[in-house]
RNA sequence: GCGGUCAUAGCUCAGUUGGUUAGAGCACAAGAUUGUGGAUCUUGGGGUCGCGGGUUCGAGUCCCGUUGGCCGCCCCA
């Protein structure tokens, strides 16, 4: 037994879950590049008062936290928005706007694991700065159901419920509640979901007894599942601050159904988000078995980097975690089975032909093929039982008889055919294989 | 932080009321096989039975503790 394990919540990743992990971020790269966002990085380390200025001191007992050698107060990101805040933040007046960004990385938080819940993470991050309108939640949603969608997930395997806190902070205050009132109630019906009516414990014992009429109100607009229903709700004369919304969330879901996204959008207003933060639209998405836990969430945050990053700038941005993604692939038999095969296989009969073979295989690597070669003398028995199963397409044979000739046998792996050219060709030959009929 | 459950080879697992030197399959390696395919056969390497303590003539097996995995609660940026 190792004496050595990783910690508690880290995991290794032995090339066959690399790969896995990697095809993951090679599509979401390929998806957030067609539309137009430019990849960022941020440091890893942060300074502790980053996280507490954005979400107080109970954060740290979450957080990998440290005093560095300078005796600076640190942290390991937990997250990215404080980060990338910053840095538009300090840069918002030279952006070209819209600005919009994302970012796969890393972070570390220190929790019980659970489930699609681990100590340290991956996350795809992508934000839209600078657009106060509808206009970037619409392109933030369509990247986020298209990030899926490049797996081959259709809407029968998740969907994106989309949820307004503007909204709610409008309904709730048109009832007489104050702002802190608001903000406690938010935090009970993010909760509702999964805990039913004690959800409202918290806000109870702060305000007291929430009143049956009241209450009943909050239940209903909690089980707004459609447009329609949203409309009709806030009534046929809503104040005037309503009827901009309205017009916001007629913008948003016009613009994702001309997409074609409509099957993937679920207008489900019990979907508030727990941060204190987000101002306006919030969506989260969700594996339609209800399995597993979020795969995303997201929403506008429009303070938040005048908060962090110094200039007042709006913005809305959402975040994919690998793992619980990973684990919906897997489910759904949509993670690749990939084992990089080389092209070429190289069969070498001894010393002396070896170093024949190694000018070829040096100019097919430096040519971008990828080459493989028994690195021991190998009978030829094993040679070909192992370029077959390395899953070459092509074995080339360097053997005594052949490079006597002046000539390199060719053997398709597939067809179980061979042929011969002089040993000047083989690069011309290769290429020519590989370019196929 | 709390609860449940589990821990024997790289992986999946056997291991009898406590009894000799802890096993199998897969995987890996060598040979059969010095010029042609994933097979077969033979052989081999690989274990402080998670760790520590206790009971016992004797512990992989029973007891206590501890660490770690998994699942859930709290939390979930």
């Amino acid at each position: 037994m190792a004496t050595f394990q990783p910690l508690p919540g880290f995991r290794d990743f032995y090339p066959e879950d690399l790969a896995k992990r990697t095809h993951i971020f090679r599509l979401w790269r390929q998806t957030a590049a067609a539309f137009g966002f430019a990849e960022y990085d941020t440091p890893v380390l942060e300074p502790l008062d980053l996280y507490r200025a954005k979400s107080g001191d109970e954060i740290e007992a979450q957080l990998f936290s440290f005093t560095d050698k300078g005796k600076r107060e640190v942290a390991l990101r937990p997250e990215m928005t404080p980060s990338v805040c910053r840095l538009v933040g300090e840069r918002a007046g030279a952006l070209k706007r819209p600005i919009k960004w994302f970012s796969i990385a890393e972070f570390y938080r220190y929790e019980r694991m659970q489930k699609g819940r681990g100590r340290c993470f991956h996350q795809f991050n992508a934000d839209v700065f600078g657009e106060p309108g509808p206009e970037a939640e619409i392109e933030l949603i369509a990247l986020l159901v298209q990030c899926m969608r490049a797996f081959g997930l259709t809407q029968k395997d998740f969907c994106v419920r989309l949820s307004d806190r503007n909204l709610w902070f409008h309904y709730l205050g048109s009832l007489g509640l104050d702002d802190a009132r608001i903000r406690a109630l938010l935090g009970a019906i993010d909760k509702y979901e999964r805990s039913g009516h004690e959800a409202f414990k918290p806000y109870e014992d702060a305000f007291g007894p929430l009143p049956e009429g009241l209450k009943d109100k909050v239940l209903a607009f909690l089980a707004i599942r459609s447009f329609e229903e949203l409309e009709s709700a806030l009534g046929a004369d809503p104040a005037a601050g309503t009827a901009a919304r309205l017009a916001d969330w007629r913008k948003l879901l016009g613009g994702l159904s001309a997409m074609g996204l409509a099957d993937y959008i679920q207008v489900d207003l019990g979907v508030v988000r727990g941060l204190a933060y987000y101002t306006g639209f919030v969506f989260e998405a969700f594996d339609r078995k209800g399995e597993l836990r979020a795969l995303a969430g997201g929403g506008r945050y429009d303070d938040l980097v005048g908060k962090l990053g110094g200039s007042e700038l709006p913005a809305v941005g959402f975040a994919i975690g690998d793992m619980t993604f990973a684990l919906l692939l897997e489910e759904r038999g949509l993670s690749p089975a990939v084992a990089a095969a080389p092209d070429v296989y190289c069969v070498i009969g001894g010393e002396a032909e070896r170093r024949a073979a190694f000018a070829d295989i040096h100019r097919l690597r430096s040519g971008g093929y990828r080459v493989e070669y028994p690195l021991k003398e190998l009978a030829f028995g094993k040679q070909f039982k192992a370029a077959a199963e390395s899953g070459a397409r092509l074995a080339l044979i360097y053997g005594g008889d052949e490079l006597a000739r002046g000539v390199v046998k060719m053997r398709d792996m597939g067809t179980r055919t061979e042929r011969e050219f002089p040993a000047s060709e083989v690069e011309a030959s290769v290429r020519g294989f590989f370019a196929g009929p």
